[in-house]
RNA sequence: GCGGGCGUGGCGUAAUGGUAGCCGCAACGGACUUAAAAUCCGUUUUUCGAAAGGAAGUGCCGGUUCGAGUCCGGCCGCCCGCACCA
């Protein structure tokens, strides 16, 4: 979209416009000097990437996993095009923050709720996914327990009707509480009754304008449309609930019908209270008798709480209630245990040029034909216009006019593209074997998949990454890969943020125009006062970006790196600051001086002489926590420790000369400091290790390997607690004897002076880390 | 409304239930310099004290524990996700 909106603002195609970027985008990655395997690079708008989707959808045809229907879908009228569920974020377009409509329109589907079961179970075992993702997609998916059952129905004339209505509830056990029955206001049995209806069209008709937007939704009062009819309540003969039309029932879940029990929900009370229904409270504290309530009565389920005014149920708790009235419902026939979910098909129509043709033809006689395989691809015509609103492949002379693939008489091709999500939905399989015959080399997929570490932004926990686990059990479904977990392992890193400046009339200002005069911010320019605004996503409206190449320019790929390593965990956002950004620049610079330092020692071996040894306890000490921190992904920890490595150099530099023990030491420990920094400041690395006097690369060496010995300590501090204040602290050899330490703790001056006058009642050790001295008076 | 997370110095942050504040930034003092920058050394939670040494302190209130930033309960605040899902 993004390509495709350039092309209508600014005239560029959007081809040159998308591999221009590319270029751009592969030349800052490769300055940064990220360990990129070139070789594998494809770009997903190329025919010889999407000509394997296109194979895949016609298997995913063949497979059952695909539908076409006309639906109501979310309707993105800035970028014209149709939406998925998961694009629509509080009622606006993902991408374009416009309104979104709701239209009715024939759609694409791919089956994602055939596995909304399966996609859920198997969150669990995706162990090492964070928590968060992994309830995100639980709720998303949003499986519910409850009941389809059918309400015979009478006309106002009190004749029975051939249909009944369906209703999905899970609180099955408020049967008694039931006071009117709601559908959606697009409900068949709405439609069907507006005909005659005067004021329930045109009700129909002012819920269809309300819109689905968050603010709409909050704002909109609960409003209904009687129908007209009643519903047979299945267990009280006598009683008659009526139906309404209302505009809080949603035809997309459920059956888009409900049963309404005003004392046990709030919507259901505020829908009473407008319309005068009933509000009969079934659930209350065991041996109460309430009759009337003021609100919903929405306690939990519980020991005490039990059914009442319920007839048989009288007595019994909520799920107790829930097993006999689903008993009794399915015994008579009239209703069966159903599993509900929130989650919907995925729409990946999208009437846009810029995407990957949906391989299909309609044929007037055929009806839906997709491409044969051996046409693949279907590619998209170069020469477009983007003069007119609406789908340029629509509006494209001659493209879209092709012969039916099975009776050959003159058809029309497919103008929908496909949902961009479905390019990413794969790619990882694609890089696998990027360029093999098949989408996927069977083999390459069962060496590399699923992938080991993904890492990505937490605004895909459900978009990318719940498409991408489907579309692994689509393509393990129609052969195409052998597993249906695409990660094993995910995180999710937060993302570089920076402040915001503008100027007094509300025009966003550049970082790189903002300076400092006097304590104020001004613009470097013209001098004009700025404001500061919130520290937020970079983002081009905003203007607070700091581009890469400038970075780069003024303090090299390294300190760019290191900086935005360093201060934070890489789970949280980091604020980009020039102030960050000259530290770690300062930096780089002592780091070189040190290595030119040790360069000029003479060559000395390490070993285990005193001189040394504390030096080389340091070094090898960082070494185990950085590894093990950089295992975890901990890099800010990793950083620490070496700033404290090479604080410790600076000191044994100063005095080096006087021992070769020392010498070989300091050695070492520029040996270890380059490697282990190597992973964030490569191009640093490479040339300290050059001039550490090796003549291989860092890359290519081996981590270094910590001697137990130097990496236990052998003495500690413990320190000395009375009632758990800390008063003192000693040190003494490590695994030391309790008794000795009881005694010697005892003695202290500070110790001695804390217990005077009090009677130690306990003495707790906790060996190697604390003594505490329990008193009292 | 429902679900989840987080509250620690001036700031970014660190602490398997065991000495709160490692490391960095900023600030301040000193050395070097004609001077500045850079660099090096030092100080830096608050508070009382000349010092030695006390006292308080991880959003607030309470609990468990010999011992709580960490565990439990209740508030307050901020952030994120979902949202008329029956």
């Amino acid at each position: 979209m993004p390509a495709e909106n350039a092309a209508i603002e600014r005239g560029v195609h959007p081809k040159s416009w998308t591999y221009e970027n590319i270029a751009t985008m592969r030349r800052q990655l490769k300055s940064m000097g990220l360990a990129i395997d070139w070789s594998r690079e494809f770009a997903t708008c190329d025919p010889s990437y999407y000509r394997h989707e296109q194979a895949m959808f016609i298997d995913f045809i063949n497979a059952g996993l695909v539908e076409r229907r006309v639906s109501l879908v979310n309707w993105d009228p800035v970028d014209q095009t149709v939406l998925a569920n998961e694009q629509v974020i509080d009622g606006r377009g993902w991408r374009s923050g416009a309104v979104v409509e709701k239209r009715e329109l024939a759609q694409w589907f791919l089956k994602i709720t055939d596995y909304a079961e399966d996609l859920l179970t198997a969150l669990d075992g995706l162990t090492t996914w964070p928590d968060k993702v992994r309830l995100m997609q639980k709720n998303w998916i949003g499986r519910s327990e409850g009941m389809t059952f059918t309400f015979e129905l009478e006309d106002a004339n009190g004749r029975k009707l051939d249909e009944g209505l369906t209703v999905y509830t899970t609180r099955h056990d408020t049967i008694f509480g039931a006071s009117f029955c709601a559908v959606s206001a697009d409900h068949p049995l709405s439609k069907r009754l507006s005909e005659a209806n005067p004021a329930l069209d045109r009700f129909r008709k002012e819920v269809a304008a309300l819109g689905t937007s968050e603010e709409n939704i909050e704002r909109a009062e609960k409003r209904g449309c009687p129908l007209d009819v009643f519903a047979h309540h299945p267990f009280l003969k006598d009683v008659k609930l009526p139906v309404y039309a209302a505009n809080f029932v949603l035809m997309g879940y459920g059956e888009g019908a409900i049963f309404g029990c005003p004392g046990h929900d709030q919507r259901d009370w505020d829908f009473a209270q407008k319309y005068h229904l009933p509000i009969i409270p079934v659930v209350g504290p065991r041996g109460s008798d309430v009759s009337v309530s003021d609100a919903p009565y929405l306690e939990k389920d519980g020991e005490d709480t039990v059914l009442i005014n319920s007839d048989f149920l009288n007595g019994m708790t909520v799920t107790e209630a829930k097993a006999e009235v689903a008993k009794r419902f399915e015994s008579s026939g009239i209703g069966k245990r159903t599993v509900n979910f929130r989650l919907r098909d995925w729409g990946v129509s999208r009437q846009r040029y810029w995407g990957c043709p949906i391989p299909v033809v309609h044929c007037p006689e055929c009806g839906i034909v997709p491409v044969p395989k051996s046409e693949l691809p279907v590619e998209l015509p170069e020469e477009v216009k983007f003069d007119k609103p609406g789908n340029p492949l629509a509006h494209h002379p001659t493209w879209k006019h092709v012969n039916c693939p099975n009776c050959n008489t003159p058809a029309t091709r497919e103008t929908d593209t496909f949902d961009t999500f479905i390019d990413s939905s794969w790619y990882f399989a694609r890089f696998t074997s990027p360029h093999d015959e098949n989408p996927v080399n069977a083999e390459a997929a069962k060496y590399w998949l699923p992938v080991d570490q993904y890492i990505g932004g937490v605004e895909h926990a459900i978009l990318h990454l719940l498409y991408s686990r489907f579309y692994s059990r689509a393509m393990h479904k129609t052969g195409h890969l052998n597993a249906d977990e695409p990660f094993a392992s995910l995180f999710t890193q937060g993302m570089v943020i920076h402040e915001t400046f503008r100027t007094a009339a509300g025009e966003w200002v550049l970082p790189s125009d903002a300076i400092q005069k006097d304590g104020a911010w001004v613009h470097a320019t013209t001098g004009e006062p700025l404001i500061v605004g919130g520290i937020e996503k970079m983002s081009k409206s905003k203007r607070n970006v700091v581009d890469p190449d400038t970075i780069i320019a003024a303090y090299g790929a390294d300190t760019a790196r290191w900086f935005m390593l360093s201060d934070t965990p890489p789970e949280r956002d980091i604020e980009w600051t020039e102030a960050g950004a000259e530290g770690s620049w300062k930096f780089t610079q002592k780091i070189w001086r040190i290595i030119n330092d040790i360069a000029e020692l003479p060559e000395a071996e390490a070993t285990m002489a005193a001189d040394g040894l504390a030096l080389r306890r340091v070094a090898h000490r960082s070494v185990a926590t950085i590894t093990d921190d950089l295992n975890n992904l901990r890099f800010n920890r990793s950083i620490a420790r070496i700033y404290e490595l090479s604080n410790a150099m600076g000191p044994a530099l100063q005095i080096a000369n006087k021992s070769p023990d020392l010498i070989g030491a300091l050695r070492e420990a520029g040996d270890f400091l380059v490697t282990v920094m190597a992973p964030m400041m490569p191009h640093l690395a490479e040339e300290c290790w050059t001039l550490l006097g090796h003549d291989t690369a860092v890359v290519d060496t081996a981590w270094p390997k910590t001697i137990a010995s130097l990496v236990e300590v052998d003495e500690v501090t413990i320190a000395i607690q009375v009632n758990g204040k800390r008063r003192d602290e000693i040190l003494v050899a490590k695994g030391a004897d309790r008794g000795m330490l009881e005694t010697r703790v005892l003695e202290l001056e500070n110790i001695k002076r804390a217990i005077e006058g009090k009677t130690v009642k306990k003495v707790i050790i906790v060996p190697d880390r604390i003594v505490n001295i329990v008193v009292a008076d």
